[in-house]
DNA sequence: ACCTGAACACCGTTCAAGT
DNA sequence: ACCTGAACACCGTTCAAGT
């Protein structure tokens, strides 16, 4: 089999904590959760343990910094503009969408929302890692980009200051936990043919819930028939619609 | 040190996969999800990493039938109903709350969603291993387990029935994402008294959020006051409220 | 059928040594 | 200041052997 990449040319460009979170990202979306290893990092790079060790502590917070990297090209750029090359580094302010009235500030949490939700699709690790990052390290760089870049949006909608945290809370929350459980791509495919794997895959769960004991789960059979055309993308956004509305109706009316 | 528990004395049970996943989910709870190995579970019941997997495939099975029997315990009893030990096999129908009016079945949904809530409060590591479960299998017994609970309520609610699973999803997807992100316990505490350690954790996440750039930061800063105080619970019940608000705005009006 | 425990391949991390 | 690479402790998993 021998499936050797020979890319442990001489290095070319120097090591840094850039280029090792660069290599990580590539290694994550090639490989899965469990290809980043520091022995795939080190060969890629051309180095040695130790040379990585110099520029990130460890694993965790080599994973946070490629977290980091990704969540920040996603809220800076919205939906898929389809950036090749991941880089690191995001520019400050997010380009402005249509000048705000504040209706559309509805559109731009959707537009946020939906950046988001590609970048999981792109990266499905960012799932869990989101999941971890948020949860045990809520004072790193993660959390306040996403939440920025949400709670912008929401400070121009007609909702009271007071409200603010709250709503933006909701959305973000529903955000990553949709995304996350829609990027069910098979690992290693870069970019999945929409029609194909993804329609079967989505049969084999609606099948596989249509079998399951009517007595323990009636509702879950009788909704497996609508599993099976839908559109992921369609029905994230139905979701943050519906929190919208609920916001809508809640407040300032 | 030598810090060692004597719990190695001879096996008073025969062992059974009931038994591992119950063993695994003390050592998760105790030592938190890097403290589950399979030395420690080999220590803890008196046999050797053969036996084990005589009855496990492996480690992530392992995994998935422990966050399986926690959320089954979950969502069949409703908010911290203080089961000391977590037993992996629940009973087939959840206790029916108040007999059903239409408007009830809201408080339904807020019940199971408190439930799952105060679950992950309790074992930290249900939310990582939720996305983990809910994103690469979800044609596992998890899924279905949290999508039928709610279901059934949402059904319960005036809503059309092609809009059912739109709106569960939406539910379900916000009740993991919020509950994940809150459940940022200090690893091992088995009961954090309520007032002491979680007042302090917020203080510092405020105090770091107040420290933030004013260019890149404005809104998270302006926001920052608002989380030292907060009640992680109640904060999520409004979570919950908006959606359901988003609901009833968007069906049947 | 169920369990034992030594052994294997692999992983994250350290550190004395080099430039 | 930055990098090398051997070495260490530990982990998931296998398997021939026992009962």
């Amino acid at each position: 089999m021998a499936t050797r990449t020979r890319r442990s040319q001489r290095r070319t460009q120097a090591l840094s904590r850039e280029r090792i979170v660069e290599a990580a990202v590539e290694l994550l979306d090639t490989a899965g959760e469990s290809g980043l290893t520091f022995r795939a990092l080190t060969e890629r790079l051309a180095t040695g343990p130790g040379a990585i060790y110099w520029h990130v502590a460890n694993k965790e917070e080599l994973l946070g910094a490629a977290t980091d990297a990704v969540v920040a090209a996603a809220v800076a750029i919205g939906p898929s503009a389809a950036t090749a090359t991941t880089s690191p580094a995001a520019p400050a302010t997010p380009p402005a969408e249509e000048a705000g009235a504040a209706g559309s500030a509805q559109d731009g949490v959707r537009l946020v929302a939906l950046g988001l939700f590609d970048a999981i699709v792109r990266h499905p690790w960012l799932a869990t890692q989101l999941a971890t990052q948020l949860s045990r390290n809520p004072w790193g760089t993660v959390t306040p980009r996403i939440f920025e870049s949400i709670g912008r949006r929401v400070s121009a909608l007609d909702v009271p200051e007071s409200s603010w945290f709250t709503v933006t809370s909701a959305l973000v929350h529903y955000i990553l936990g949709a995304a996350g459980q829609n990027a069910v791509n098979k690992a290693g495919a870069r970019t999945l043919a929409p029609g194909v794997d993804r329609a079967e895959f989505l049969d084999t769960v609606s099948t596989a819930w249509e079998e399951l004991d009517p007595d323990e789960y009636p509702f879950t059979r009788a909704v497996a028939e609508q599993i099976r055309g839908h559109d992921d993308r369609e029905q994230f956004l139905a979701g943050v619609d519906l929190v919208l509305a609920g916001v809508t109706a809640t407040h300032h009316r």
